[in-house]
DNA sequence: CGTGTACTTGAGTGGGCTCAAGCAGGGTGG
DNA sequence: CCACCCTGCTTGAGCCCACTCAAGTACACG
């Protein structure tokens, strides 16, 4: 019945043989090192998938490797005394998961794929001695860490703030949930949305069925399994600008 | 009457004459640099001092140099549309306020001096030629950044929580606030406490109160401007711990 | 002594949480 | 093929915590 491959282990993917024909290598971290060097890399570092749901670290878990996602996202999750789960990052395409475990030693959080997620693995050793030997890869990655940085901040500024409506919050999170420039909206489970706002999955249910009856959103496909929403950016916009 | 000196400007401290006698050494994120390029180093980055309030970057503003903290701490604030705050970071002693807004050379929050700050000062120009020639500095700057970000990550997921309680949330902060090891607790404007942690000010007000009437903090000093709070730890933490 | 800033305290309201029940879809196994 | 369950989503009723608005107080500074 399924036409998706059945796959209860990631997989190596056969597709490619060696990174210069990577689309990403531009986007990646690894786009100053020399290609004489990333071909020893490739040895390490194949293409790997990951079925959804998939526990990629464990928080104080034994760290194994990092991942550069290639499609997909990864959530990155911290859960409290009573087992309740707070996102604290979503990490993307182009994204390097666990630079922090790699140079820390330990995980401080649960690193859980997002739907399929298709990634390179790189065993940590491997990794450290990696970065020590390029320099260029250092500042690529502290800019990404800065960049994670920044993202961060802007949750807490705008997403998890005290005082503002659980509207305007869920507005500007799927805004930041777009795929690309489209009004196509990338579809989290309404908990997974909950975990990000510090907001109830019940609320976050009630506030995108009100958009759904103002007509500010869709469910693109036919189905409630629908992966993606279809919005009106501008009114989206609108709620969200208003706090 | 005020026994402080009385200072307008961000003043150069006379007290020392290079880096080599410098007590943060060891802290500080050119502690893997050679001593010789220190000194040269030291040309430019002189030992200044900020009163408080004094706003050492602005949001989107020039930027013209980053800081090395030696003494007090400094907030990252970020206005909402109707000037309300929020408090998106603490830089303290050991931390590099700027490492942003240095790399992508715009900045996208205000940086202020809470209290008094002593902090070594350094143009961005001579801290990117800087950085470039050291590669040891690199990979200092890239574990600092790393800390950032899992201290930011602990906010959210521990501070600014949607259904914890104020009381458990301002127990959290005041443990993160200690002073080292001791009973001794930085005291901040019930303003900035609220501005981190999403709340208003009186529920601030009123949850310190209650804490005081309860005897798990008291103030150290004698007047209501006393800079330190002594704190009952283990029942500060027993409330942190509900959740 | 008057002004300003930060903090305190009170009364009333409302938004989001809690608890609880009901519903739809997808997968499994007889 | 259907009955079943299980997970994710929906909807309702009631309550409580933190926000809002509004005075009032203490202290610092000129």
């Amino acid at each position: 019945m399924s036409k998706l491959p059945s796959y209860r282990q990631p997989s190596a993917c056969q597709g490619r043989s060696n990174c210069a024909a990577c689309s990403l290598r531009e986007d990646m971290v690894c786009a100053d090192v020399p290609l004489d060097d990333v071909v020893g890399f490739h040895t390490q570092a194949v293409d790997y998938r990951f079925p959804p749901g998939t526990i990629m670290q464990n928080t104080h878990g034994p760290v194994e490797a990092v991942y550069c996602v290639r499609q997909g996202a990864v959530k990155l999750v911290k859960y409290d005394a009573n087992g309740g789960q707070r996102i604290v990052r979503v990490m993307k395409r182009g994204d390097v998961v666990g630079i922090d475990w790699a140079f820390s030693g330990s995980a401080e959080s649960t690193a859980v794929a997002i739907g399929e997620v298709h990634a390179c693995r790189i065993p940590v050793d491997f990794f450290r001695q990696f970065t020590a030997r390029h320099a260029d890869l250092q500042i690529r990655l502290l800019r990404k860490s800065q960049e994670a940085l920044r993202e961060v901040e802007l949750w807490l500024a705008q997403l998890v703030g005290g005082a503002i409506p659980a509207r305007v919050r869920v507005a500007r999170l799927l805004l930041r949930l777009r795929d690309g420039d489209g009004e196509r909206i990338h579809r989290l489970s309404n908990e997974d949305l909950g975990a990000i706002l510090g907001l109830t999955e019940e609320t976050i249910s009630r506030v995108i069925a009100g958009f759904l009856r103002e007509g500010m959103l869709e469910r693109a496909g036919s189905s409630l399994a629908a992966r993606y929403l279809r919005a009106d950016i501008a009114a989206l916009e609108r709620v969200a600008g208003q706090d």
